[in-house]
DNA sequence: CCTACCGATCGGTAGG
DNA sequence: CCTACCGATCGGTAGG
């Protein structure tokens, strides 16, 4: 598909186009996919209700749009760099920590785009509730899926359970979003960083634990008192 | 404070406006304390707009209303459970598997009521959040607390950290209620069990472990295999 | 507790 | 991309 020149009609429709997601993003973020009202953006954005409307044709086209702009994000800044890391348990930790790192920098204003929208979406039946679910499970199932590399790989014990550890660090990642959202406590972070990496030791092999990170003090404390060959945490 | 005799125009008084905050607790933990709009809600329960309007004075009020009979609620059922167990690692147990239990029976339509809300106005200043905000604070002061004296009674190992649990036993609370409410995952409560049962066995001093339910399977084989004198997973 | 209203804002449309 | 609308619904009020 061949991209219009800078300065036709074209163009200049998807520079609007691409100002209206990316403030629609921020404000779903922060105030929800209803908060998220036409005439309030186009407010924002400088123009008229009905110039803005006629980029998607109905409030839940504009819904859609604002989830897959968000969905975007997240996999240029969390996912890809992640894909950067050698599959095992590396990228596994790169994968948690700089999910932790987005939230953290609030690239958003409302923190975790998707834990808001879920939140809200989740008793709302639709294409809208649907296409968040979609994604959310695209997320856990890549996170299950870098967990199994890792263990195939030799890094976690052979016990591990995959799908267990999947949906820990998926609730530590949401507590910590949730903690600094309602009471500003931003030491959630680290709190989530000790306990995924201390479940990662706990199930890592010797080889898995030699490329863990070494500058967190709990884990060089931990480590030197491992004791090898016992059971991981968790396993059936 | 004297009850009115349930025959009096108080008494009636009364009863109304006990069964509309029955009804909006309900909406809201589904729909939020937004989606709670007073014409609905007389709808509901069939009467006009501004007579349940008169019940409150504002819709501020209803929502804080709202809130505190949420709270009620939770702490008759989850709350109380748990105090009549005796201080320690079994009612630190029996606190979490209540809560969990309390989310998973959908005492509430829309799951957590708080989970829901919490995530509805954390980017709303005002009386509304601060209250939800003040709550959530109780909440994680308590279960703190049971789990410092769990380890007062020297049923966890004393370099256990109580504010480190605390917030991982709340993010799998959290966590197991959003993927029941999103995905309708409801071996969500079994992973969220299971991930406390395993934190506390590997905390548990030999005492504390004897405390612990033996229905779990995985529990029972993890038990055997156990390690003493091992340090606790994420102590300081 | 009611009927009858109010101004504001919502999503959406007509017509250009 | 605009102005000028529409019906519906919101929280809230007057007056009883």
């Amino acid at each position: 598909m061949a991209t219009a020149g800078t300065g036709t009609r074209k163009a200049q429709g998807e520079r609007t186009h691409a100002a209206i997601l990316e403030s629609a993003v921020h404000i779903a973020s922060a105030e929800g996919l209803e908060g998220l009202t036409i005439g309030r953006l186009a407010a924002e954005l400088e123009m008229s209700k009905s110039g803005l409307f006629a980029h998607f044709g109905s409030k839940e086209e504009l819904q859609l749009a604002t989830i897959d702009a968000a969905r975007s994000i997240f996999i240029r800044d969390v996912m890809r760099p992640a894909m950067e890391v050698p599959a095992g348990i590396a990228r596994l930790w790169k994968l948690c920590d700089t999910w932790l790192g987005h939230v953290e920098a609030e690239v958003f204003r409302g923190g975790c785009f998707f834990a808001a929208v879920a939140a809200e979406f989740d008793s709302r039946p639709g294409p809208v509730r649907d296409r968040i679910a979609d994604i959310m499970k695209e997320w856990l199932g890549m996170l299950r899926l870098t967990i199994a590399e890792a263990q195939e790989a030799g890094h976690l014990a052979s016990t591990a359970d995959p799908e267990q550890m999947a949906f820990e660090f998926n609730a530590l990642e949401l507590g910590a979003n949730w903690s600094m959202q309602l009471h500003g406590y931003s030491q959630a972070f680290t709190r989530a960083r000790d306990a995924i990496l201390q479940r990662l030791q706990t199930c890592a092999t010797t080889k898995g634990a030699s490329l863990l990170p070494r500058g967190n003090k709990l884990a060089a404390k931990k480590r030197l008192k491992r004791i090898k060959g016992k059971p991981c945490a968790g396993d059936p």
